[in-house]
DNA sequence: CGATAACGATTACGAGTGTAGTCGGAGACG
DNA sequence: CGTCTCCGACTACACTCGTAATCGTTATCG
């Protein structure tokens, strides 16, 4: 049901999935420096994101504040599975694979992942 | 280097990873059926691909042959790498443990993890 | 040799994206 | 009360993507 996020909109979920609910310009604040976004493009945003029905805004004054409704995880969640479909047919081990090549994993990564099989077994 | 693939020219670079070098309608013959797509659309992704460097052609009498630049894994390694970074701070664990509560992960799936996991350990 | 068919190259066009700018109304300030 | 300012709503515009259609050239077939 959930339509997809562009990458910029992202930006903007994690601030909110960070913190909420803040208002347009507290969102400015917070990407602004790091993305060099005007806050009229962090507007244009949130509007987008209202319009994609992820993200509401509830009247505070003569401004809004705005809050996700989609869960940071649900999301993620999604485009994890989209990827996995679109390049390993489904399967996870593949992935796996393909970041321990390129040494993406590290060993806290490995042990985690040991005790997360070894939960997943039981 | 490589510029980003959309989702509609990943489905023609699957063709050409599958089988190269070949022509603008052996890869219409292969997607045609299965996306609905006219040999015109072919043959504008096979454009756009040839534009950002990641096929190419090579003449063959009147027609050309094109072959990928850019091996499937090294794509598959890029894309993987971009989620984990955007998603999960670069850290594979937590992937796999949301991949893992969807039902995402299937007996086998453990099981090469498992082995996967024994050999980088090694 | 003239018509036709097969190709590649160029162009089209609406939706989405990145990145803003402008307009209009409601408070704030003098 | 008039003016300035702050905010949200609407508009802009170039670029990418998905999905083709048209143009020009060259080989082919009768």
């Amino acid at each position: 049901m959930t339509e997809r996020i562009s990458e910029a909109e992202l930006a903007v979920m994690e601030v909110l999935w960070a913190q909420s609910p803040l208002t347009a310009l507290d969102v400015a604040e917070r990407i602004g420096p790091v993305r060099g976004w005007s806050d009229r493009t962090v507007k244009t945003m949130l509007g987008r994101l209202m319009a994609k029905g992820v993200i509401l805004h509830e009247e505070d004054g003569r401004r809004y504040l705005y809050r996700p409704t989609v869960a940071r995880d649900a999301y993620v969640a999604r485009e994890s599975r989209r990827l996995v479909d679109r390049l390993f047919g489904g399967r996870a081990a593949p992935l796996v694979a393909h970041l321990a090549e390129g040494d993406g994993l590290s060993p806290e990564d490995i042990a985690e992942l040991e005790a997360l099989l070894k939960e997943l077994k039981s």
